[in-house]
DNA sequence: AATAATATTTAGATTTGCCTAAAAATAAAA
DNA sequence: TTTTATTTTTAGGCAAATCTAAATATTATT
């Protein structure tokens, strides 16, 4: 039932890199964690024997149930930590993060039920990432078409309001996904058209049509 | 700059059984800290090194200026953490000590310096214990005279009104010293007479004059 | 499909903090 | 002041979490 703060903090990279379906790669977590992907893999065998993870060599790995229990658990922690750093002691909502990584790993069950309740139970967390309520469930951001959205601001892709297939080929072709990182460049009044830009590739133009039917969530700065 | 949650938990345990000119030794520490003779050596051979505490070999050890500075800093943090947990949370008394124990290892100063003044600067944690300042001082608490205690309260002696050679023979004689917790069983309203207690001894009774001499602090339970 | 490139795992060490058992020093008792 | 008892230290090991270097799988490229 208790974990060192290195589980936990495996716990949570995993819970981060996860993405629906997909595995998540030795490597990817051995840069997550700035560690060297040995050390990985000598983590992910008793991870998996403590039944935290799904994990066969080569394979990369996923959270078992029980893991992601535990991972939203810890999410929960970490956000309301920042919430009450943010909130009550007044710091920067850029400063709060590193304080709330040391903050998370304090255990007591009670400590969190209080500070939730002190704190009003908030549901999103000063960067507007939510925060899972003690049974773990979490509040989903407000999903917003990407036509909304003004110059300069990041969403990440959520859901579309059109499925068919001539939208999901147009979108294939672009390499938008479920989970794409969107950063609006400029608008064309004109035609209400959109330059936008996603990871590693050159900006390209979506049409009005297009962007209304892109569902997306804000995504705090980085 | 940093240390680690054994050498802090260390600290504070020389910390809190060292008396003055006195010297800690290493079955005391491995007592408190409920660990083997052998493993209080090899720490204090680190902490040595590291100029937290004064050692030599089978002569025990003590904390070095450093030592004491960090020892205040960690005592601050747990009984600011104390309050916190106490005055904002709803905690009993006796329910904050465990889990300010693993909050007093999260280092940052900032941390600690906005808590402080979230709190108001509080000098007393609910137990009665003084909170040390960001420069490590700390407010005694305030001497009250043995005869104005009550049945069942206990004290600490910390000092005498007067100490002349007659009165330091007596207290001698009682086994009476600074640093003596001592507990008041009754109070004999006839000639204003004690009846108190100190450990390791049968009760005895001191006269009023004599109570009226002792100057103590109020102790917390234990 | 064979080869080259990349990703992952194994093997063997290291550090921290702890342990047990035996040796050495100190303190207490005869 | 010997002898006995107690305290402390040394020596050698163990588990957790990490590392480097070498071996092995997988993936990509020709």
């Amino acid at each position: 039932m208790n974990y060192t703060i290195s589980e936990e903090n495996y716990i949570k990279a995993i819970f981060r890199l996860q993405r629906a379906g997909k595995t998540v790669s030795t490597n990817a977590l051995a840069l997550e964690l700035e560690t060297k992907p040995a050390s990985i893999t000598d983590m992910l065998k008793k991870l998996k024997a403590k039944k935290l993870v799904l994990y066969s060599p080569y394979q990369g790995c996923r959270l078992s149930s029980e893991g992601s229990k535990l991972a939203l658990s810890i999410v929960r922690r970490h956000r309301l930590w920042e919430y009450f750093l943010a909130e009550k002691l007044q710091f920067k909502w850029d400063e709060v993060h590193e304080v709330a990584e040391e903050l998370e790993h304090v255990s007591s069950k009670q400590l969190i039920e209080r500070l939730d309740a002190f704190l009003g139970f908030p549901r999103f967390d000063p960067h507007g990432d939510p925060i899972p309520d003690s049974t773990g469930k979490i509040t989903m951001p407000e999903l917003v078409k990407l036509i909304t959205l003004r110059p300069c601001e990041r969403a990440r892709v959520s859901g579309l309001t059109d499925q068919s297939a001539d939208m999901l080929k147009l979108l294939k072709q672009r390499k938008i996904n479920i989970g794409t990182i969107v950063t609006i460049n400029k608008k064309f009044e004109f035609d209400q058209s959109l330059e936008i830009e996603i990871p590693e590739s050159i900006p390209f133009i979506i049409s009005e049509q297009t962007a209304q039917n892109i569902l997306v969530q804000y995504e705090p700065e980085s």
